[in-house]
DNA sequence: GTAAGCCAACTTGTCGACAAGTACACTGGA
DNA sequence: TCCAGTGTACTTGTCGACAAGTTGGCTTAC
């Protein structure tokens, strides 16, 4: 039943954790429509477990804002490409927060670790397995904003992160599919964003940040067509 | 046993929401300090209830961050002066961002609500009510991030509502403490808020809640003297 | 035909129980 | 004295059950 997330990612994971990651996927992927109305019960059947476990998850979800918890069952509400979007300005907010932070300190052990994010993506790439491409693009993210070391900052980005690795799993499928050429852009795009941040200037860090996003927001204008899933 | 939490604040809650409220104010007022190892147990057993809105409460605190979940208990990481000058960080930075898309937009609406609360400020500070004040200082902020009309953002206040809600509990005690000048200090930085929303322009908003926060900042250095409480 | 009221099938919030796993003290042997 | 091994008392994750409350349809009266 339990089959589209990367077993790799949640091996230790409690029952809760890999439901909501598992309906985190299917409502990004639009089996799950808005509107659609769920029960914990009916979600502990279609997974074979009890009420305990979904009960988490269904919370996390409603977190993430995926559903709406009403009083007799939940609504999927889903994600549009405008909320999408809206998630990318906050992505975008933290990020520019971290990396200006990040700037006022010696940055060498992060670009390191940065880099060392980008090989493996290159690496992944390579063989053409797009989670393991995913997993280090987020990585890559999250080196970021550990490094701004500022708990709050961290907090925030640990809240969205479920969230934010379900939609770049999703997005990234799709940017294997358009070919070898769009990935290595968007490795660029992360080689971009290091030798922005060794400017350590603030104006510059800004601008590339933003256009990292910018165009992350393109790319899913491109793809998300109205509906295209159905 | 539960009589710290402002009963009208959670007249619908559930038993979990109620704990992890009363929780974050024992965390926050230094009654359970960092390095205290707490289990789901113990605190229904001080509470007298099972389990399961224990640990929906544990779940929230650690969402927050007052708590660390681990294999065997949960430890009590409390917050420093510093950690709550993270979290005004991070509310600085959502309501910049908030207020900077209010702006592009017709105010006159938002403004009314925001002189709501505060005549309701004004009133509560009269009759020397700090909860009531407190409520409405949390609403006014609250009414500018729901004019931002950007469901992301929304959520990320949402998601730390409680905590703030908590700390502005706390500290608003304080403010009173202080005696109705500091006080009426308080309402007409609000006043100024509104103000440098009317101007609309970018700069002049960023200046005004910079310095809002960095107020709120230094009442904080000031009131939260180490370890005070012990 | 229509509206009030009742009933049955759901829902969630909470409870207590069990199993698997962890930490720590205690025992025994050197 | 010290160290390895054992056992016991804890912990969490999961389960099934119950009560209170909601929804929607059906009956019944008009």
């Amino acid at each position: 039943m339990m089959l589209k997330f990367p077993s790799l990612w949640i091996k230790n994971a409690t029952l809760g954790d890999r439901i909501a990651n598992e309906l985190r996927l299917r409502i990004l992927e639009n089996e799950m429509k808005p509107g659609d109305v769920i029960s914990e019960n009916q979600i502990a059947g279609r997974y074979g477990t009890s009420r305990s476990p979904v009960r988490d998850a269904l919370k996390a979800l409603s977190l993430d804002g995926l559903i709406r918890l009403e009083r007799m069952g939940a609504v999927v509400q889903g994600m549009d490409l405008k909320d999408i979007q809206e998630l990318y300005d906050v992505r975008e907010m933290i990020e520019n927060f971290a990396q200006q932070r990040v700037s006022k300190k010696n940055v060498s052990v992060l670009v390191q670790k940065l880099q060392q994010s980008i090989d493996k993506m290159e690496l992944a790439a390579k063989y053409n397995d797009h989670s393991e491409f995913a997993y280090y693009d987020l990585l890559f993210h999250e080196t970021i904003v550990r490094h701004a070391d500022h708990k709050r900052i961290f907090n925030l980005w640990s809240s969205m992160k479920p969230l934010i690795m379900a939609v770049i799993l999703v997005t990234t499928e799709q940017v294997f599919s358009y070919g070898s050429d769009h990935v290595e852009w968007v490795i660029g795009k992360h080689r971009t964003i290091v030798r922005a941040m060794q400017s350590k200037d603030r104006a510059v860090i800004e601008k590339s940040v933003n256009q990292y996003f910018d165009d992350s927001r393109h790319t899913l204008t491109e793809s998300f067509r109205p509906d295209s899933s159905d």
